[in-house]
DNA sequence: AAGTGGTCTAGACCACAAC
DNA sequence: TTGTGGTCTAGACCACTTA
């Protein structure tokens, strides 16, 4: 006797579709059968068949464009673009990136004066609360990325610099100008993946089903005192991140 | 005038529901009102309010307990566990993780011979179809951590030492096996956020909308010649890593 | 027993894209 | 005009949890 077939009958369809997609029989960018389609194969109504691509919406296995159909996606391939992380010194002083992007803000930066979050506040160190110099940014570059940047520098920071009444300075600037201040500097980030609330996913147009990698970038001084925090959300697909340890 | 809302009516509820879980309204680990009852208060269907309390499960915003109701979920919040990545060499030749966990197989691991896949292939520098030595387990330590952990030593490594008869070990005692095969190690770690595939969903116990982690290691000699691969694949929830720049 | 979420039907009408 | 996906109704019955 076999065994009995418990799974719900979405779950079928979106087991058959999936296996298609994984071993070629959809590939890539194709269209999937239109719902009416796999309906009637299936001997079911609609929704039943677009609660199973739901699913697959979901775990970003397929895309839907409306009028055309449900095309198959291909987030297991290697993706087009390594950002090597990390930041070199160059002999003037300057600080730049180790991926060497050069990125232009899509929008106009808003800088605004914020109180330190708990999570933040942990790790600048400062009490929860303290007043941040804070910088956000959605910023741009070719071909086609897009990542969302913010800068976070407490005030206390800046008391008595010339950055008390002026600005400080967007990264790299920004290592540049703490380091002119007397700081040794050194780099820790923290990172997770998250799904993108919507405004982020269109900000960074993301499709359904594509988890955003969040890093927090912490600048230290040679005491291990914080002085800076950044936050950058990058698309989880098209793009992956290289360490060296 | 007051502009049209425009937005459908699921998305209302949806919205609704976000605000209420981000700002505090519902606390996470508290229910949701019911399905009947918001179909009531929005004066709508139960399969619309499904549709979109679907679309927060998909965004791990909140999670559906058979029997007992719909929870707020909090995925903005920092995580549980701080992994430091990094390798350290201890004086007897041993190589250590900066993470020190202890990891136990959760099952019995799986050792096969594979041949490189394209994607493999490229990162390890052999041609595709190359064999690999594959090891292949599920680890658990406590407090309750679950990672997938997956080993790729190509044989033409292995030829002519004593690994071309006895399976070599697993990272990290890998590590030290290579080194007293004349190398000199580093390592470069690729990280990319992917939503899971249901059985990695369900080996590392995932609740719906939360990504992981993949993160493909190489080790290379100090010619930067790849001898082994590692990949990794981590819960994106209670759990970040951090690394030094 | 009562309340919850899970599955499914059989439609309807709409918005958008391609021909 | 036709075919596609998007939204929604108004139910039905089931499975699971708690009391």
């Amino acid at each position: 006797m076999p065994a009995e077939n418990t799974q719900p009958k979405y779950r079928q369809i979106a087991d058959y579709l999936r296996r298609g997609i994984l071993d070629g029989t959809f590939p890539a960018g194709q269209p999937l059968p239109s719902e009416e389609a796999l309906a009637k194969q299936f001997g079911v109504t609609r929704p039943t068949v677009r609660q199973g691509l739901t699913e697959l919406r979901a775990s970003g296995l397929v895309e839907a464009i409306m009028g055309r159909g449900t095309f198959a996606r291909s987030p297991h391939s290697r993706p087009n673009v390594t950002r090597p992380r990390g930041i070199r010194r160059g002999k003037n002083g300057s600080f730049t990136e180790a991926d060497g992007i050069k990125w232009t803000e899509a929008e106009e930066p808003i800088a605004v004066r914020t109180d330190a979050p708990l999570a933040l506040a942990d790790l600048l160190r400062v009490p929860p609360g303290e007043p941040l110099y804070t910088y956000d940014a959605l910023q741009t570059a070719e071909p086609g990325l897009r990542q969302l940047h913010r800068t976070y520098v407490p005030f206390s920071i800046l008391v008595s610099t010339k950055y008390e009444e002026e600005a400080p300075p967007q990264a790299p600037q920004l290592y540049a100008a703490l380091a002119d201040l007397g700081h040794e500097l050194h780099f820790t980030e923290y990172l997770r993946p998250r799904m993108p609330l919507p405004d982020q996913a269109q900000a960074l147009r993301l499709p359904d089903g594509v988890p955003i990698l969040l890093i927090l970038r912490v600048t230290l001084n040679e005491h291990d005192k914080p002085l800076a925090l950044e936050e950058f959300q990058l698309p989880g697909d098209d793009l992956e991140l290289a360490y060296s340890l």
